[in-house]
DNA sequence: CCATGTACTTTGTAATGCAAGGTATTTGGC
DNA sequence: GCCAAATACCTTGCATTACAAAGTACATGG
């Protein structure tokens, strides 16, 4: 249930991910565990889209605490994809939030 | 790839919409349209849906200006489904925008 | 030597938005 | 009377994506 709202929304999270760093996939995973629920087998195939968009580029680094790392790092192109979809993101949430509030533009914030 | 973001949250802005008043699917198709794109085989399947879950109940209305409107009102059940969603996509929200910007918890609203 | 943690990857399933197409009713122009 | 347009319903098939599950491989410690 949760799971359909986050549809389109963690390509978005991945990339601000990369925009503070370089990072892997195994690590990225772990960044966003902080701040939700996230499996790993959604997130390699995502990788694996960023690629093919170009939005990122890769390279692999020696670990020594297991196999190869295989590093992301965006690309001039996936800087502007991760502008382009932060407000595509607030737009959205601008929309569905004037559906939810109809009479008024800005909410409150409980916390 | 807009289309993405919107999974999981149309059904919310449906409910939200049944909640000012019952209506038909033709409606709330027109109705959300101001805020946002949504076509009509996205909201009949979804109308069954939550028929099946017992969200909503419908009766048939004739009309002076075609066929007749089979309007559809939130049951009891349907308002709980709303009121859980809306604290979820509070949540969803808060949870993305802790990604975007990890430092702080309150955004400024440009507009 | 074997369990645990690290790290990558693939396969199949489920959910859902949408384009496209189809049916039926009413009204109004020609 | 007839035909287009608006109203209103519905279905089929496709594309996308999140996830569980399973598998591979390396390193370390008991």
């Amino acid at each position: 249930m949760k799971t359909q709202l986050k549809k389109g929304a963690l390509e978005l999270c991945v990339l601000a991910v990369l925009a503070r760093g370089d990072s892997y996939a195994y690590d990225i995973v772990n960044q966003l565990s902080r701040s939700m629920a996230i499996s790993e087998g959604t997130v390699y195939p995502l990788m694996r889209r960023l690629q093919d968009e170009a939005w990122v580029s890769t390279y692999l680094v020696e670990s020594s605490s297991g196999p190869s790392r295989k590093y992301y790092r965006l690309t001039p192109a996936g800087h502007a994809a991760l502008a382009a979809m932060q407000t595509e993101w607030r737009e959205f949430v601008s929309e569905i939030d004037s559906v939810l509030v109809p009479s008024s533009a800005s909410l409150e914030l409980p916390q």
